[in-house]
DNA sequence: ACCTGAACACCGTTCAAGT
DNA sequence: ACCTGAACACCGTTCAAGT
């Protein structure tokens, strides 16, 4: 294991134990056993370690949601898995499912970061298009559905990590709303 | 205008010109020409500042929306127009939209910052219950589809500040995206 | 009650120096 | 090429002191 991927490892780490403040290069150099300043020779900066995290990150979800994808369950069921997929990381990792969906000024770094991101919702969109080639979702662009679908569920999550969704709708998950967004759209 | 007031339109501004990094407890007191310590006599800490900035944008948007209810334009058009306010506010002040739908930490403080979202919300579900009522919406419980389209509405947004929204679906603004949504719905 | 200035324990980042 | 340690210019927060 690369240096590099040590501290990415160490800072995803450090994200999950403590949240996003707690990824001081200090730290992160302690983690993994080198002084404050060994990032600065693999990263540029503390926001492009962070980026480098969600990198994998985002590459880890487009994995899962291609082997999702492969598999022999039902459409409607590889949707509600691949939402799930995101509920679930959302959950056990809050700190970073943030660096993947709400921090712009990582967002705009651009590079290898945004291929990924394009990549995982390419293949989120995939698992759409199954669902609208069954029948199952209207039969819109299944691009702009894609999005549509994707921003509902981050909207509620982001609710939900407000604490506004479940005394507003007593719904038990995300998932649960999600189910009654894709009856509606059905 | 009393110096908390002035306090909080100060951190308001810095936010609009410089983010949410710009809002350091010593610009801020140097704005109201006081010293960096000044903010600790009207709030708790920093995080108690931007909690007040909420506030008070909570319920600047719930007054909009209430007055939009008050008009007497079509069911339909009263929720694109409560949607239109969000996301013109989202445009002109990103940073403090952030504060509002996507800072858990600050959402986490309950107080008066959580009553004035529920407030926001109460008024926006209202808008919807309009649009149910003419028939222009699903007969789906109001407060959950409420939840539903505003959940829409925030994830749009979102896509949009990462600059991941237009690649993907051409859609020259966020409106345009939610009326597809909305035709979906109905 | 409200405000100041010094002080403290942090930060990210830069830089000279080592191997 | 990779890493260290000192240094710099910041932070938020605390505290003693003033009015």
């Amino acid at each position: 294991m690369s240096t590099a991927d040590r501290l990415v490892t160490a800072a995803a780490e450090l994200l999950d134990s403590g949240g996003e403040s707690a990824v001081t290069l200090r730290a992160v150099g302690a983690a993994v056993g080198m002084s404050h300043n060994a990032p600065y020779k693999h990263f540029h900066n503390r926001e492009d370690l962070l980026a480098a995290v969600a990198t994998v990150d985002f590459n880890a979800v487009a994995a899962t949601w291609a082997q999702l994808r492969a598999s022999q369950r039902e459409p409607l069921e590889r949707l509600l898995g691949a939402l799930e997929v995101m509920i679930t990381f959302s959950v056990e990792h809050p700190a970073r499912y943030r660096l993947l969906f709400n921090n712009p000024s990582i967002a705009a770094q651009g590079g290898p970061l945004t291929h990924a991101a394009h990549r995982a919702l390419d293949e989120f969109a995939l698992v759409v298009e199954t669902c609208q080639a069954e029948g199952v979702l209207p039969n819109t662009p299944s691009s702009t559905l894609a999005v549509i679908i994707f921003a509902t569920l981050h909207g509620l999550l982001d609710a939900d990590a407000s604490g506004r969704l479940r005394p507003r709708t007593g719904w038990n998950s995300v998932l649960t709303g999600m189910r009654a967004f894709i009856e509606l759209l059905g």
